[in-house]
DNA sequence: AAATTATGTCAACATAGCTGACATATTCGA
DNA sequence: TCGAATATGTCAGCTATGTTGACATAATTT
């Protein structure tokens, strides 16, 4: 707090809290479970990132790396679609994971515009090594629950996400 | 994360852990839950994101918000340990946040060096009106559980949470 | 009085998003 | 068959949000 001088050194007990809207205000938003969700989503992440850093690479291309190998023969465009970023984000990732040799191109046997990848071996063993922790966190979250407690998280995390929208609109910018 | 630079990451698969000799690969991953985790997630977070893009602030501005408001007196010293981020990642947001008038700092009552943060009416609505759409989705996934589904939700993302430090380490750089 | 603590700030940098513009190959439709 | 549409790639530059390192100031503790 140098130059800024007058921070308020004034030790009133609080600024007055009291009065609440109170209006029709009988909204419960559930704090509650906002910041689970957020501590757990980060500490969640926590796992592959620090795999991530002794290799060079980031959560984005954990991310690629994941779902290519969940899908292998995706095309780009439903990458981008899975991801919900640009091509030109993907771009970058994709292009250091295809010259690490995590991921191959192949054109497609239809339509040959199409570039579907597919992990290589590399890929796959890179995966795995990332997703084995993250589904060791979910083990040990789901101890102690039978297999109906086990479908009640599936049912509420599915909840969660949006509908799939069928519209296939344009996000290549 | 990562201050590695360097593109084209080493090509080492990764530590100890990667190399499986297969022996006993009856290692089940759970990729399903690990990617509802993904997509409920980003999906929770695409809510206020709408909102924030409207006025110029971002995700980071939100989490500040978010737990000043939820814990008035907050010090900068626990919001850091909160949030896990250094100190000079939250001088920039918390300084817009500051100057925008949606917080406001005090002076510690008891350790005057201290910068207790209070959310100004303006902050409580803000942090309101991002947890109301996220708070919507909740209660929408939580539809046609009963409280013990409800409970076992919860426990399952506790669960997911890594237990605190005790240890009140340095972090500040 | 000296050391430590809580906070702020300057400078530089990395990652991973974004938009806009344009190129190439391929497929499709009139 | 030719032109439009599509799938993908790429260049250039911008933004948001994280990181380190170094140093400053005020207040507290020893």
């Amino acid at each position: 707090m140098s130059r800024s001088g007058a921070i308020n050194p004034v030790p009133r007990p609080v600024p007055s809290d009291a009065a609440l809207p109170s209006s029709s205000e009988t909204e419960e938003i559930d704090f509650e479970v906002i910041e689970l969700l957020f501590f757990a989503y980060r500490d969640f992440t926590s796992d592959p990132d620090a795999i991530l850093d002794t290799s060079g690479f980031g959560r984005a291309h954990h991310r690629v790396v994941h779902f290519v190998n969940r899908e292998p023969g995706l095309t780009v465009a439903a990458l981008l679609e899975t991801l919900k970023i640009t091509k030109q984000s993907l771009a970058r990732v994709l292009k250091q994971l295809i010259d690490s040799g995590y991921i191959t191109q192949v054109a497609g046997p239809e339509d040959r515009r199409q570039r579907r990848l597919y992990p290589t071996e590399r890929g796959r063993e890179l995966a795995l090594a990332l997703a084995r922790p993250q589904s060791r966190r979910i083990a040990n979250a789901f101890q102690g629950m039978d297999e109906n407690g086990r479908a009640v998280v599936k049912a509420f995390l599915s909840g969660m996400i949006n509908p799939a929208r069928t519209d296939a609109s344009d996000k290549t910018g």
